[in-house]
DNA sequence: AACTATTTATAAGA
DNA sequence: TTCTTATAAATAGTT
């Protein structure tokens, strides 16, 4: 179609190449909308010329990721699925590991205890009062250093009050006792 | 391009939409692959009829994937980021999720109780008791279960027994005694 | 699926 | 790239 006939092979001249490119393109594109139109099919098209440089034709109403999922598919099979592999792996392990967690601390809890035998439910008894003692200790140790403080804290009162008395005795070598001194020294 | 000319708008007759989808595809497949002969492009059309019936045309020396591949890094488009990002989105809430559960046993375990106060350590104690009065009572209704099969079992083997000797007791009314029934009548 | 009149695409030239 | 135009190719309607 044109003034003369041509060979379907590739044209050697750069040039008349990249000008075929151009032309045909337009035509491709333009067949693609009219087939999307006329017959109400979707279309991805994406050419690369030789130099490299993209062209893409969707049909209205859609996207290329659509089209590409589509065909992901229909075809059954995922261009990205050693991506996507590892990703549903590291789910799956996580799932596991937290089925697992939420067992274990409901029977902690107490429930989801009914498929237990006596057996397993010694053993879980006896993990708990292990872990009671453990709390029980901790808060004998916080207790104890609390009380530490405390005693600490009401010691250093204490030396400051009687630096404070030991000053005032000092003073009063030299001068009269104030009024109300003595009675506010508890204070 | 035929005996008359057709505006280009939906072919409402269903048939002859198939009919013209069919045509047109293969002509479009033609042209996408003159143009990879003729000018060294490389293409990929892929195409849903109204139907949803899927067909694609890809140059020699390329697949799909590639193509697609090649397309993403040109516009610099991650086409599955949006499929990724829910899965990630998955696992990261798996993973908060993993966390606490791990966290909550812990200290119910007896472990990380160092940045707990006082309060918390009370209400991790108390959560613990009541969870093991829980067990205790479980350990009760179990063994209660069992004694009671137990009871059950007993009464029955008597009941049994009871009913062999009233046998035994109405035959020897009539017959001798056999050696031996008296003294295994236990077992 | 074939045929063919007609429309459409495009090769070559400007 | 765009326009022109002679001609090749595609295809709408028909069988």
């Amino acid at each position: 179609m044109g003034r003369g006939k041509i060979e379907i092979k590739k044209i050697e001249n750069s040039t008349q190449r990249q000008v075929t490119y151009s032309k045909r393109r337009n035509g491709i594109f333009k067949k693609a909308h009219e087939l999307t139109v006329l017959c109400d099919a979707k279309v991805s098209l994406i050419m690369y010329s030789s130099t490299k440089k993209l062209h893409e034709y969707t049909s209205p109403n859609t996207t290329t990721k659509k089209i590409i999922d589509q065909y992901q598919r229909t075809l059954g099979v995922d261009l990205w699925s050693t991506h996507y592999e590892k990703m549903q792996e590291n789910l799956r392990r996580l799932k596991e590991i937290n089925n697992k967690l939420s067992r274990e601390i409901r029977q902690r809890k107490g429930e989801d205890l009914n498929d237990l035998n006596m057996e397993q439910l010694c053993s879980v008894q006896e993990k708990m009062l292990k872990s009671l003692e453990e709390i029980r200790e901790r808060k004998y140790h916080v207790i104890k250093t609390q009380t530490d403080t405390y005693k600490k804290k009401v010691k250093n009162l204490q030396e400051r009050h009687g630096n404070l008395l030991f000053g005032l005795a000092e003073e009063l070598k030299y001068e009269d006792l104030p009024y109300g001194v003595v009675e506010n020294e508890g204070e």
